[in-house]
This record gives structure tokens, C-alpha cells and sequence, in this order.
DNA sequence: GAAATTAATTGATCTGGATCAAGGAAACGC
DNA sequence: GCGTTTCCTTGATCCAGATCAATTAATTTC
């Protein structure tokens, strides 16, 4: 359980393309970071840096430490996804962050490249983005949750997860789980009963196929319908 | 269903000191904009402008246009809340925005402000700020959602509006709801059927008197309580 | 101000998912 | 390797909230 700090020199980063600190254009604008399976990147009540954290390699889940019962999980977060975007303004982190398996990422001083220098327009521009962008991701989220049957909620985050694969150039349909299935649940406001009961369900619908973590989606068309809240047929019990 | 515009001189302003249009100490930053109930501020697909809006009085809902059945509505907003934060790096706008009540918004350009002069570091802090603390609500609004108890949601929502009346220096324990039943229903990812027996039960417990649209908290501890996801009592058909 | 809409309440029934309760299967520790 | 722990699955029951159906109360509209 243990992180290591190395430089990084971003105008070489494979990354720079989508990169705030790329967009900087400043060779030792970020700090690589790995961290091990079951590690935190913060924890909530961590003082807040003036850094800002992108994904390189692995994938997180975002967590509220409950004031009751066991924690919730508000988000998992996936290469090239930012973390800590949420305590630009903040003393201390209200989440926890923990990796889901080794990971790597990078650390942005974004406060320094946004107000240093005359201009850096790109820059700015691009951390409004994040922000901008993060806001809706949210709302999305928000909106998944509004269904009422878990069903499609588990639909929609399957398709996000394949979603965010696909955006990042990865093949969409098939891919490993990187979180338990109690996480799954936490996040979608379910169950882990319930979780593992869909899941069964959607396999017997011959919608994925699916080996401990590893998942193959066989039909996305059904999932985006579902997603949509049509329901495919019967229910959880009757099949 | 008709707006108007006016000059608005943001040093005179009364809400000077927590608006990033003032913060930018420009006389001709915004325009007030008056808005009658059940107009929209902008719909989804409207081109976004380089402006975000502040509210000055009244209330809004933000629904995003349901590609099934009725809206879906994403968050309340009152004053001195912002609006269009979620567009900054879009062409055009994901949701839609209703006014509740006539209401009135400042409109501000925040990219002119955000990158034109030298430094106005006070103004690109407070527009990050906004976005960061937008993330966090919209985290917060999520958290609700997964509360699987329609009890936890409905109490989660009169106190948020209570202490957002409260931040705004109104008296919290007393106020008048600007949404419908069926708004708040949707908001909470329940049916209106459930809101109404909701309330009816809170009002038996008398954790507040309720008159229409009009309501007075009597017990926030309770509420609080409750929100927090320990069952106060019976259920909803017991009592 | 009466008719027409629309919003809100109330009741009865049904069901999806929670809850309670065991088992089984990987991963982990030594 | 074997025991331990944690994760996942499966079954049985129950209940909160959905759904269906009607009635009542507010707003609009003309």
C-alpha cells in the first residue's frame, strides 16, 4: 500500500493531446504517481494541494465516507478521467479516492498554470472544460440514478463504462470489471443481492457474457434500450 | 412568456460580493434579465453564449428534455445560484431552464472576463470556485439518489432548500415551495403519488405544517435524522 | 364567474427490490 | 497445503413504492 513520486516530462507524456499539463506546455508542470491496488490517492479531510489529478493508467473508485453504515461510492474513475476537480476552492477533500487496481497518474498543478504567466489561454480554456465537463458527468449521473429500476441502472453504467473505453481507443465491448460487485451496487444505489442477481439475469438474456470480472458485451443495442427504460421483458424473478 | 433585458450596473448591485460578474469590477459586465414564470431561460439545443447567469430573485427548474416519456428535472435553482455552468466548453445547451415564479438573472460574460486584461486573478478564482462547488453539489444531489428510501429523499430536499434560504440570509424553517408536486417527484426519482402520502405523513409526525405550497419546519432534527437514513418510525401505510 | 384544465389527493392492488439467511468460490495468509 | 477471510451467489419472505383508478381541489380560460 504504498505510492511512488517521479518526474515527468510532459511534452514526451502519450497523453498530452488530452493533458491540461500538456497544454501547459511545461516540461516539469506535473508529477507521475503510482499507486497500488487498494491504495488511496486522498483521503477525505487530506489537505487539498493546488494539484489536480489525471489518470494515465489503471482506474478509482470516489468515495464519501458514510456518516452511516458502510461507505458510498460517488463515481469510479477510468483513464484519462481527472480526479480532485471538485476541491479547486476547498481546504480539504470531501471524497476518498481508491485505486481499484495499480495505477498511475499524473499530478497538475493547475493553480500555478492558470494564474502564472501572462497568458495561457489554451490552458485556462481547457480547465474550464474539465470542469464544465465533470459538472455534466455528474448530472448524468444524477440522471441514471432517477431510474427507478435497477435494471436500467445497471444497463446505463455498463454502456458508460464500455463508453469511456471506446473514447479512450480501447474495444468497447469487451473488457475486465475493475470494481466488486458491492461497489457496483453502492454506486448504482442497489444491493449487492440485487447486483448479482441483474447480472445473471442480463447473462441468461444473452446480453454479455460475463467470467468473475471479465465482460463481453454480445448486445448493446438491447443495453442502450434498456438504458432507455424499456423494459426488455419480464423481470427479475420470472426468468 | 416574454423576457426582458436591461443594463445592469454591478458595482450598485446588492449581490456584488458573491457574483464573479462584480468580482470583475466591470460596470457594463451583465445584463439583468427578468423572466416570467414558466418562461425558459434557454432550452436544450439553444447556441450557448459566452455567458452564465446569475439569479437575482425567484426560482428555476432544470430539467433535461426525456427522450422517454415526461421530463426529467436534474436540480432546483434559486438566488443566488448560477446557471450554465455545465455549457462552458459547448456549442449548445444539454438542458433546459424554466422559471419557477417571475424571476430575475444576471447574465455574465465569463470568457471575456476569464481572458481579456492581464490579471484578474480574484475573477478566474471565483469562476473556478463556482465550478468546483457545482461539482460537489451535483455530487451531493447524486448522494441523495441513492438513498433507496423515498423518506431519505424528500427530507434530503426540504432541508437543502431550507439551508440554501438559509445561506442566502432568509429565515430557513419557513417558506413558500416553488415547484409542483410533480417537480419535486421527478427531482427525487419517486412518483407523485409517493410525494403526496410523503408529505401527508410528515405532517401527521409534525415535522411541519404545510398549506398548499407553504411550509414551515418544525422539527429539522428529525429531518436531518432522517435524511441521514434512520427510519424514524413505521412506514408509510402504518400510520 | 362558470366551464374547462390541470394539479393534488386518496384508495386498492401488485411487484421489484430489500432484507434475512445460508452456501459456495476465489483470494489471502502463513 | 490448508485454514481463513472476503467476495459472490442463491433462496425465501416481506414491504415500500409503483401502478391503476377515481375523486377533489386549484388554476386557467373565455
Amino acid at each position: 500500500m504504498s505510492t511512488s513520486i517521479e518526474r515527468n516530462n510532459c511534452s514526451e507524456c502519450e497523453h498530452r493531446m488530452m493533458c491540461v499539463g500538456a497544454a501547459a506546455g511545461n516540461r516539469d508542470a506535473s508529477q507521475r504517481i503510482r499507486i497500488e491496488r487498494h491504495a488511496a490517492l486522498y483521503h477525505a479531510g487530506d489537505a487539498v494541494s493546488d494539484h489536480i489529478f489525471n489518470i494515465r493508467s489503471g482506474s478509482f473508485k470516489v468515495l464519501r465516507a458514510a456518516t452511516k453504515g458502510p461507505e458510498q461510492i460517488i463515481g469510479f474513475a477510468l483513464a484519462p478521467d481527472f480526479l480532485g476537480l471538485d476541491a479547486l476552492d476547498r481546504r480539504a477533500h470531501a471524497n476518498t479516492v481508491i485505486a481499484l487496481e495499480d495505477s498511475e497518474v499524473c499530478s497538475i498543478n493547475w493553480n500555478r498554470h492558470a494564474f502564472e504567466g501572462r497568458r495561457r489561454p489554451v490552458m485556462r480554456a481547457s480547465l474550464h472544460a474539465l470542469l464544465s465537463r465533470e459538472i455534466r458527468r455528474e448530472q448524468r449521473a444524477a440522471l441514471m440514478l432517477r431510474n427507478t429500476h435497477a435494471e436500467q441502472r445497471m444497463a446505463d453504467l455498463l454502456l458508460s463504462l464500455s463508453q469511456r473505453r471506446a473514447d479512450y481507443g480501447h474495444v468497447p465491448e469487451q473488457f475486465r470489471l475493475p470494481m466488486s460487485r458491492c461497489d457496483i451496487a453502492s454506486y448504482l444505489g442497489v444491493t449487492a443481492e440485487c447486483v448479482s442477481r441483474l447480472l445473471l439475469l442480463f447473462k441468461k438474456r444473452a446480453l454479455f457474457e460475463l467470467r468473475r470480472r471479465d465482460i463481453k458485451l454480445l448486445d448493446m443495442d438491447a443495453l442502450h434500450h434498456m438504458a432507455l427504460g424499456h423494459a426488455a421483458s419480464p423481470g427479475l424473478v420470472t426468468s
